[in-house]
DNA sequence: GCCGTTTTCGGCCCGACTGTTTTCAGTCG
């Protein structure tokens, strides 16, 4: 699609226009076009191709030139010739909160402050206050601006962010009648990465109180948390406000008749959201965050259910709401059966003492079990993880004694003895073949010289997975969400391998991994390869990160079948041993 | 720059919030 790089063309073009003056009309027609181009349910290029281009609104005769023009030579003259007006540098005085293309503008023209390092250098030498509308607070807040922005503040950790919403709701809960509040957007669909938090809420009715008041008193409540740093804007129906992390967290007071639509519109993804209102639109209705209407009328609102059953749809969970598929799965009744947390029965990476564990093994098991597990898989690292401590073949076959002798002990509960063995740098496993036979569940994965190039790096794992020995690649990409890369392996024919092999591929439930992504597990479910999620737990707490592994799965369109954790003991223990059986 | 049972000029627009003003300009999602 087209349509996103079009509308990133022409917001650059109303940003040069505005930061130059130019009519402000002009600007706006430009900024409608961005708007309608984002949420357009149609792909451009076709628009053009059937010449229907004019009957978007907001196109005119110019911008439908400029689109054709783009279509055709992949640039716009118009564009390039603005754009080398300005220097990039001060484009980028566009990404500072609170500075918009009016006092870029000013500042550029009346003080030649066209980067960061000049607004730096102005701001110490007190020019900033002389200029018209910029007061003591302003100043104030582009300093802060300039402070969060040379920070370079990413996206948050879905993990961090989900308790950091379960904090704030919990709190606000304990502090004001609430008949809703529900954390909408890309936390709400699970997504891997968070970039700011928008919260939902009604307050209750109170006797003798309108309406106006409770609202007014659900943003007090808010902006007084504990959480934040700061409170950056609170007003009748909606406040912002910053965690000392920098972490930006929205309220958003509605009408209770408006809940469900406002939820259902918050939490998006945007391209879900514009194939629901081509849908609407089709059916000759209109859908906005204040409800689904008929003419003036509203058809639905009060919750998400009834918006998306005016539409003729089911429910759509959260997590498949990225317009992959799952509004022709729902119009045509092929809704998924997803995996769910209450599907788990055991978490199969972990690591005790033995390695870089923090806990033993029978601390570990413990709390495995209190989980509501049935079994859970011991996978501390082999030898050449020295940093880790990896154990030798005589310190692996001491820890498999050991578990043996707790498993005799206990009833209903089975650790499973494992290894997270190490793929050497030719493809060779960390550990004796006749030391791995007898465990009952192996784990491979890569630890080491993660340069290698693509060639070499599949080969590697591909090379493990061959080996009837192993039955799950592990984190398999290596990547570290927001801080490392991973390795460059071919996941397409590492995808092939396994389904050839009966090997597993993990989903590794840590969050900071989450590895298999969702985009990555959907290929191999569909390939026909078992999926598995392990917390890659070193201690207790990190158990309790199990669900975002699964909300990787159901992102991945996984019904219990397709995931090794949903099966009892026995029926896993079938699973590794069929492989071997191949030797 | 777009748009028009207000058609070729003259009006367009999203609502909430802050901050610098004294009625409004600028930013943001």
């Amino acid at each position: 699609m087209k349509n996103q790089e079009l509308a990133a063309i022409f917001a650059q073009m109303a940003d040069v226009l505005e930061i130059q003056g130019a009519n402000e009309f002009r600007v706006r027609s430009y900024r409608k076009i961005v708007r309608v181009l984002e949420d357009l349910p149609d792909d451009v290029e076709t628009l053009a191709g059937d010449g229907r281009l004019e009957d978007v609104p907001g196109v005119g005769e110019g911008t439908a030139k400029k689109i054709r023009e783009y279509l055709e030579t992949g640039k716009i003259e118009a564009h390039q010739e603005l754009v080398s007006q300005v220097r990039p540098e001060t484009l980028e005085l566009l990404n500072l909160s609170g500075v918009g293309p009016k006092t870029v503008g000013l500042l550029a023209g009346k003080l030649g402050v066209t980067s960061i390092e000049k607004l730096h250098a102005a701001l110490d030498r007190g020019e900033i206050g002389k200029l018209p509308g910029m007061g003591e607070k302003k100043i104030e807040n582009i300093r802060k601006a300039l402070d969060l922005y040379s920070a370079a503040r990413g996206r948050a950790l879905l993990g961090w962010a989900r308790d950091l919403a379960d904090d704030i709701v919990g709190e606000l809960r304990d502090r004001i009648e609430l008949t809703e509040i529900e954390p909408a957007g890309s936390l709400r669909r699970w997504r891997e990465t968070v970039g700011d938090l928008d919260i939902l809420a009604v307050p209750a009715p109170r006797k003798g109180v309108d309406g106006v008041e409770t609202a007014r008193g659900a943003v007090k409540a808010f902006s007084s948390l504990p959480q934040f740093a700061e409170v950056l804007s609170a007003g009748e129906t909606k406040a912002s406000a910053r965690t000392p992390d920098g972490f930006q967290v929205d309220l958003r007071v509605v009408p209770s008749e408006s809940f469900g639509a406002a939820l259902q519109y918050f939490t998006g993804s945007k391209a879900h959201n514009v194939r629901l209102r081509s849908i609407a639109q089709s059916k000759g209705l209109k859908l906005s965050e204040y409800g689904l209407f008929d003419g003036d009328r509203a058809i639905a609102g009060t919750d998400e259910e009834g918006v998306y059953e005016a539409l003729g749809l089911p429910w759509i969970t959260p997590e498949l709401r990225e317009d992959r598929g799952e509004i022709e799965a729902a119009l045509s009744g092929k809704m998924p059966d997803l995996v769910t947390i209450k599907d788990i029965r055991c978490d199969l990476q972990s690591h005790s003492t033995f390695s870089d564990g923090s806990c033993s093994i029978t601390e570990m098991a413990g709390f495995a079990r209190s989980h509501g597990y049935d079994y859970y898989a011991v996978t501390d690292h082999s030898q050449s993880l020295k940093i880790a401590n990896g154990m030798t073949p005589d310190r692996f076959l001491m820890q498999m004694q050991e578990i043996d002798g707790l498993n005799a002990k206990s009833e209903g509960f089975r650790i499973l003895k494992g290894i997270e063995v190490d793929i050497l740098p030719d493809g060779s496993l960390d550990m004796p073949d006749d030391v791995l036979a007898k465990a009952d569940v192996v784990l491979a994965s890569i630890h080491s010289n993660f340069k290698q190039s693509e060639e070499e790096m599949t080969e590697r794992i591909l090379k493990a997975a061959r080996s009837p020995l192993v039955n799950i690649i592990a984190h398999p990409t290596g990547r570290l969400i927001v801080s490392r890369e991973g390795y460059s392996v071919n996941v397409g024919r590492l995808i092939e391998e396994c389904a050839a092999t009966g090997t597993a591929l993990e989903i590794n439930s840590h969050q900071a991994r989450l590895d298999l992504n969702d985009v990555n597990a959907r290929r191999a479910m569909e390939a026909g390869v078992m999926l598995s999620l392990g917390t890659d737990a070193h201690h207790p707490d990190d158990f309790a990160m199990m669900p975002l592994g699964v909300s990787v799965a159901r992102r991945a369109w996984c019904a219990p079948r397709h995931i090794l954790n949903t099966f009892s003991c026995e029926s896993f223990l079938e699973f590794c041993s069929r492989k071997r059986a191949r030797r």
